[in-house]
RNA sequence: GCACCGGUAGCUCAGUGGAUUAGAGCAUCUGUCUUCGGAACAGAGGGUCGGGGGUUCGAAUCCCUCCCGGUGUACCA
């Protein structure tokens, strides 16, 4: 693509002297390969007829015939062209845009709160965070995956309460009591409990605030030793084992760093004090706060009234801790878009003392996860869908759909289903339909790369020729082949998934179309086609193992 | 009230200024084929792109306005 794009740069130069930035994109292709609107780009300037301009240009372009093969002007001016075929199998051979390459860049996702349950949304967020790190990583990136997590602050709070109720007392012993299987669920079995104790009687309330000062306190004095001490750690280490268990079955990345939020609230804390007398936050009504309507956002409470840090002043613990610690060129960070304005408020009063880590940070927000199409949730308190259900319901639509499960082809199917949407609005997920092994799914992505490897096992030819001279149906499939590291390109700019899943979708599509009518073993063009196939297969498992999906060679 | 994210075919979604018929999958209907893994291929029906204005040679895409859904809006995260 860059020849091409060269070529059109350097013939407006030659004859019009003008520099232009030319852009390329894919038309349909009886249109060609390639179509650009430089001739409308320059009409203005030249006070032109931009029609007039690309017949000028056809003429020039059409001069390379290494390159371009034929050149049309269609509509109001576009050129149209078509590459040679040695052309078009070059791109194949190109490399993926290293735009990162010697940044360090943080990515942070996941951040499940330690005494919560897991929820689809975790699910979801970990996936999708998962694919964007690899996107990074892809770009040249020296990524580091990080994980936050709340291990205090009213929902530790909350659950503490509820977990000493049960108990009968502050007891740790008694914790033994509770089989480990049955940890994850009994914690946000607590929760739950807590939580409508919080909401509905005063006085329980004003003991969970109590409970919530008394949890800052353990990790202040770094008590192990006392019975509420020993049981918050005690639990806070079964809810890490809950995620890490969680993260091993999902196949992700392993995480470079889990920060828990004991760890940044002192910073945090001492830095909104210097930043209290420099001005930036204010004190109001025994609270500190950041005057976010200054800046058009809205106010926000970053230390309450009882002298306690809120989650906001804990994120600005953790946004100078990425900071110090790492430098980083650039930070993302994905979460559901519930915090996307509570971030910016923080974002801006970070700004006023720390204006280019602000400046370097990137919030991704996505959407909720819904479950759709019949499949009971096993929820235990109405509406919460655990990462559970999702997982079991997968397992339950494959035994359902063809008696069995087959856990990559489960993984392949969730993990397909939650990133082959743009990022940003709710996920609709629906089991029967991801673990499908036709249509737009993980399951028949893996089905299509196993086929492909299937015919070039069976083959006993080795030397497979570069194609030259192609065929209509050859032609189509080395075309879209072509457009692999395009896609990989744009997917790792807009750090956007779904363009893989789609065009990964398209590309399968139009194999089967030239499979169903072009043979390949024992025909004469076997060599040249077993090398579209192999082309085919290879960018199809590197598509999908970008998106975290394995590919077996048989499945 | 204000802010953010959404509203495209019956359902789930791409497309976010450019070209003739706005594209896929699922679902529905019709064909093909004694199948290199048919878990395929070809085709049909189905859309006032939430409504209305505007900008432009050209708008699903940009601007204004209204409607609907979700989320957030000071001491939760």
């Amino acid at each position: 693509m860059n020849h091409l794009k060269q070529l059109i740069y350097n013939s407006v130069k030659s004859i019009f002297n003008i520099e232009v930035e030319v852009e390329l994109t894919r038309p349909d292709e009886k249109f060609g390969d390639f179509s650009t609107n430089v001739a409308m780009k320059l009409s203005k300037e030249l006070g032109k007829n931009p029609k007039e301009i690309a017949e000028t240009l056809v003429g020039i372009l059409s001069e390379n015939t290494e390159l371009v093969s034929e050149v049309s002007i269609a509509g109001p001016g576009f050129i149209n062209l078509r590459l040679t075929d040695n052309a078009i199998f070059s791109l194949t051979n190109s490399d993926i845009d290293k735009i990162y390459q010697g940044q360090t860049i943080i990515a942070e996702y996941s951040d499940p709160n330690p005494f919560k349950p897991l929820h689809a949304g975790h699910l979801y967020t970990t996936l999708v965070g998962d694919v964007i790190a690899r996107l990074l990583e892809k770009g040249g990136a020296n990524t580091v995956r990080l994980n936050y997590g709340g291990d205090v602050g009213r929902h530790v709070a909350i659950s503490m309460w509820s977990i000493i109720k049960f108990l009968g007392g502050e007891s740790p012993e008694k914790l033994s009591e509770i089989p480990a299987s049955e940890r994850p669920l009994w914690l946000g079995q607590r929760y739950v409990e807590g939580n409508k104790a919080f909401e509905e009687n005063d006085n329980y309330k004003s003991e969970i605030i109590g409970l919530n000062k008394k949890v800052y306190e353990i990790h202040k004095k770094n008590d192990h030793e006392s019975n509420f001490a020993k049981i918050y750690w005690t639990c806070r280490e079964w809810s890490y084992q809950a995620f890490k268990e969680l993260y091993e079955q999902l196949e992700v990345h392993p995480f470079d760093r889990f920060i828990p939020e004991s760890e940044v609230v002192n910073l945090g804390v001492k830095t909104l004090e210097d930043q209290l007398i420099s001005g930036v936050y204010k004190k109001s009504d025994g609270a500190v706060i950041f005057k976010g309507e200054d800046h058009g956002l809205h106010d926000r409470v970053f230390i309450n009234s009882e002298g306690l840090p809120t989650y906001e002043a804990k994120e600005v613990g953790l946004l100078l801790t990425k900071w110090k610690d790492y430098h980083f060129d650039k930070s993302v960070i994905i979460t559901a878009n519930e915090i996307d304005q509570y971030m910016k408020v923080v974002l801006k009063s970070v700004e006023q003392y720390e204006p280019e880590l602000a400046k370097r940070t990137l919030h991704i927000t996505h959407g909720m996860v819904k479950l759709e199409g019949g499949v009971k949730m096993s929820s235990r308190k109405g509406n919460v869908i655990t990462a559970k259900d999702i997982i079991d319901s997968a397992n339950q639509a494959s035994i359902e759909s063809r008696a069995e499960t087959n856990k990559e082809t489960v993984l392949a199917a969730i993990k397909y289903a939650l990133v082959k949407n743009r990022v940003g609005g709710d996920v609709i997920y629906n089991p029967v339909e991801s673990i499908a092994l036709e249509g737009n799914s993980g399951p028949y992505l893996q089905y299509a790369h196993a086929r492909a490897r299937s015919i070039l096992a069976k083959s006993t030819i080795d030397d497979l020729v570069v194609p030259g001279d192609l065929q209509k149906d050859e032609r189509s499939l080395l075309r879209i082949i072509s457009e692999f590291n395009e896609i990989i390109n744009k997917s790792i700019i807009d750090l956007s998934p779904h363009l893989i899943c789609n065009y990964l979708y398209e590309l399968a599509q139009v194999f089967n179309r030239f499979y169903e009518s072009n043979r390949v073993i024992g025909d004469d063009r076997e060599t040249i086609r077993l090398k579209l196939v192999e082309l085919y297969a290879d960018r199809l498992k590197s598509g999908l193992e970008l998106l975290g999906i394995t590919a077996p060679d048989r499945m």
